[in-house]
DNA sequence: AGCACGCCGACT
DNA sequence: GTCGGCGTGCTC
């Protein structure tokens, strides 16, 4: 078949190019552009890069408009053609252009962009002149100014120069190089280049062997002392070195390694090699462990779809300790041994060493890890032994579910009801959703596991209404270890303020680390840091230091000692006093953890605290430090942020305390009850893992909410109960679906009319359908619009922001009408000032 | 997004 | 007179 036409998607981010382009295929690259190839291709007057969609003989488009593909950037497309098909369905379901959505496949290293290069023209490119050439006449001769000629000159000494160099190179000629190139005496082209490229290592070997290597060694001079002993050395080792290598056993110098060369008797060669983020460490080897009785029956569901090359997902609600990472790394091997490949997918968070120590012991050099730490060529490099099959498995975050295998068997999802597998960013894809659907096209099983699963997929579950998404419950209810779930107490701290008590700790908790430092046990402090203010306040005055583009209060930094903006990135120092009223009684309130380290040390003098948040956690490989630091007992308490209520497991920590559980609860966001309890359940986990006895102290000033009741008792079934009966009276998730709608704009009053405008024509259209209508009523197709209203934070970066919430159930198809109506009210105005963002089933409702 | 074309203001 | 501001239109 000869396709010489290719659709592409180009790398253009604006509505009107989130369409295929097409293109011709020159003769030389048939048969190697194929689906999902990478190219660089010519669009408008520069070159872009581009991904391709699908191959053709013929398309609409007359060849004759249609320009060649330009170059194909990788041998192996980066996307496999089921990614490509993956991305179409994303663009759908979340209403996202296409390109943003293969972006978010490959790593960031292959977003290549177009480098301008200047050469000397051929001959016979000079500057048309119009129909004077036609008439036969001869162009003038080229007079070149002295400037000029010395650019020319510069250009041809180089070969080929990027044109941001030639411009360095002739600072304020930019004028004469631009006429040169109209002039047809230079030449621009454009190449793609990456930003990363392939590491290499130069490496050496000898050359020469035998009778030749004998006389190689006899013709050094006595000089040439030193070439001969590495030439010896060589020899000796018979076996290709790095020139690092080399040049430190030896001792010598790179050129005489060179000069070596040069003769002849060495070979210095470029030899590609994989950026290792953990070579310089070892992993303990582990062995399956016995399946206890709920682990074989997890095992076996889940292998029987393994080995049927069915499609199946299963929800995996297990209690904290009940051995699910054991159950996931045997379905893994078993998968592995089908000859299938797996992916693994954790929360950002938890992505410690711990997870990915389980994973490297039990399949060694088969997993590939990934994760935002690693710098952009380790990610690369990571990716790349996965599409080049050089590892089974994949461990990562969100992302991870991209990762390019050829024959995916298994896609296991811990913490399942984890928020960080929403993408908050465009594409705002939720990895859930990407999982299933990647399972679905290979065939695969799909292990959503978690103590606490969201009531998205236990409902799901309990009720198999929903084709696309009704996993299988499997539940797993006992603690193999043996180790019994700790006692949970809760603290009225309305109580202990009654009784005159104003610190932070309650009377019980206090007693609780004091009698833990006796016995030479540990605690963990845990702190929800949402509420917990950051910011600077005047005592006097009550200014408060806020962003003055974004209309929210500045984060104070200890490091920096200034004060910065989440959202836009503004700082300032941060004052020493009130800019409003000039008093000195300004204060910082410190991260909630620091206040909290300040009143332990007060309260216990010489206790060692571990504070794991923000401040402590930037630098690489500090997070891996720090809890290793608490394991080796170099501290006697643990206090931190969400971070430390992820998946840690200490055997000496009998003692948990959560300083306040409800700042959660107060949220404005229907799943805070939800957040809440997944959250206590979770910390309350920490404690009497192991042999020891554990204890929570939970401190509260809603001593009676469900969900602090209901996780107290380790209750999921009785909190889930409770709390669908709320989510159905007010028809939230899981019994509607939600659709968060922001424009913005950086004047007031037209965004107005404008989120108006949006909401007005959204309903029309709606009751057109037949659609629009309050949820109450019993049909199976009904759609509500509630706003506009100011968004939660009503102005970032300048733009103000309003919001409007689509509620739907059933069928209909109100990403859609959505997305039509957005293109509409984009319409109306001729530039782009409006901007319009969808968040199709929205986590964070802020 | 870029990049060019095109039409009005303040300067050598 | 021109240099340069950014509105608007297009990209196979």
């Amino acid at each position: 078949m000869k396709y010489s036409m290719a659709k592409v998607i180009v790398d253009v981010p604006s509505r009107e190019t989130d369409r295929p382009f097409d293109y011709l295929i020159p003769d030389g690259m048939q048969g190697w552009i194929e689906v999902g190839s990478r190219v660089g291709v010519p669009f408008g007057r520069r070159t872009v890069q581009g991904f391709v969609l699908s191959l053709h003989e013929h398309t609409e488009l007359d060849p004759r408009r249609m320009k060649p593909i330009q170059e194909l950037l990788d041998l192996v497309p980066p996307l496999p053609a089921d990614l490509v098909k993956l991305a179409e369905w994303m663009s759908g379901k979340y209403a996202c252009s296409m390109i943003s959505a293969l972006q978010a496949m490959i790593p960031s290293a292959l977003k290549g962009k177009a480098e301008r290069y200047i050469s000397l023209a051929e001959p016979g490119e000079e500057e048309s002149i119009g129909e004077a050439e036609a008439d036969g006449l001869f162009a003038a001769p080229l007079l070149l100014t002295g400037e000029e000629e010395e650019i020319v000159r510069y250009v041809q000494a180089s070969g080929q120069v990027t044109l941001d160099h030639l411009s360095a190179h002739f600072p304020g000629r930019a004028g004469e190089i631009k006429g040169l190139i109209a002039r047809g005496i230079l030449a621009e082209t454009q190449m793609i280049k990456d930003k990363v490229r392939k590491k290499t290592v130069k490496t050496v070997a000898a050359a020469v062997s035998g009778e030749a290597a004998e006389a190689a060694l006899a013709s050094f001079s006595a000089q040439a002392k030193r070439q001969k002993e590495v030439l010896e050395f060589l020899l000796e080792v018979g076996v290709p070195l790095s020139l690092q290598e080399v040049l430190s056993t030896l001792g010598v110098t790179a050129g005489t390694v060179h000069k070596l060369a040069e003769k002849g008797f060495a070979a210095i060669t470029d030899v590609e090699v994989f950026r290792d983020p953990y070579k310089d460490r070892r992993f303990k080897g582990s062995a399956p462990l016995v399946r206890t009785p709920e682990q074989e029956v997890v095992y076996g569901n889940v292998t029987e779809v393994l080995d049927a090359r069915q499609h199946g997902v299963f929800l995996l609600h297990g209690v904290t300790g009940s051995g699910k990472t054991e159950v996931y790394l045997q379905t893994i091997e078993r998968c592995i041994e089908l000859g299938r490949q797996a992916i693994v997918l954790v929360p950002e968070i938890s992505l410690t060493p711990q997870m990915v120590e389980r994973f490297k012991g039990r399949f060694g050099g088969k997993v590939a890890v990934m994760h935002s730490r690693l710098s952009t060529g380790e990610r690369y490099d990571e990716w790349r032994k996965i599409r080049e099959g050089r590892v089974q498995v994949a461990i990562g975050a969100r992302s991870a579910v991209f990762a390019p295998f050829a024959d995916l068997g298994l896609i296991v999802m811990d913490e399942e009801h984890e928020t960080s597998y929403k993408q908050e960013e465009t594409p705002k894809y939720h990895a859930r959703d990407v999982a299933v659907f990647r399972a679905r096209q290979h065939g695969a099983a799909v292990i959503l596991g978690s103590a606490t699963p969201s009531l998205e997929s236990y409902h799901a579950a309990r009720s198999q209404a929903d084709d696309d998404f009704a996993p299988l419950l499997l539940e797993m209810k006992q603690r193999p270890l043996g180790s019994r779930l700790p006692g949970v107490h809760i603290v009225d701290m309305r109580e202990e303020l009654r009784d005159g008590n104003r610190s932070m700790f309650s009377r019980k908790l206090h007693e609780g680390i004091a009698s833990r430092l006796e016995r030479g046990e540990q605690t963990v402090l845990f702190l929800n840091r949402r509420g917990y203010s950051t910011f600077v306040m005047c005592r006097t005055c009550g200014y408060v230091a806020g962003c003055p583009e974004c209309d929210i209060s500045l984060t104070y930094h200890q490091k920096s000692n200034n004060l910065r903006c989440h959202y836009c990135g503004y700082a300032v120092p941060a004052p020493s006093v009130c800019p409003e009223c000039g008093s000195e009684h300004i204060r910082y309130f410190g991260t909630g953890t620091q206040r909290v380290e300040g009143e332990l040390a007060k309260l216990f003098p010489g206790i060692r605290v571990i504070r794991m948040d923000v401040d402590t956690t930037t630098e690489k490989g500090s997070h891996e430090k720090l809890l290793q630091a608490f394991r080796e007992k170099k501290g006697d308490v643990l206090l931190g942020t969400q971070m430390v209520a992820k998946g840690l497991d200490f055997p000496d920590v009998t003692l948990v305390g959560v300083i306040a559980a409800d700042t959660a609860l107060n949220f404005p966001d229907f799943r805070s009850a939800e957040k809440t309890f997944q959250l206590l359940t979770q910390v309350a986990g920490r404690a009497g893992r192991h042999q020891l006895p554990g204890e929570v102290f939970i401190q509260t000033y809603m001593p009676d909410h469900y969900s602090i009741v209901h996780a107290s008792r380790h209750d999921y079934l009785s909190f889930v109960r409770e709390e669908l009966n709320h989510r159905k009276t007010l028809h939230y998730p899981p019994y509607s679906k939600l659709i968060l709608v922001t424009l913005s704009h950086e004047q007031l009053p037209l965004l107005l009319r404008m989120a108006e405008n949006f909401t007005g024509d959204l309903r029309a259209k709606a009751q057109r359908l037949g659609w629009f209508g309050s949820l109450d009523r019993f049909a199976a197709d009904a759609l509500d619009i509630l706003g506009p209203v100011a968004s939660p934070i009503p102005r970032i970066k300048n733009r103000y922001r309003f919001q409007c919430m689509v509620k739907y159930r059933g069928t209909l198809d109100a990403v859609r009408l959505v997305r039509e109506t957005a293109a509409a009210t984009l319409e109306q105005l001729k530039d782009a000032s409006l901007q319009i963002s969808i968040d199709v089933d929205p986590q964070m409702l802020m």
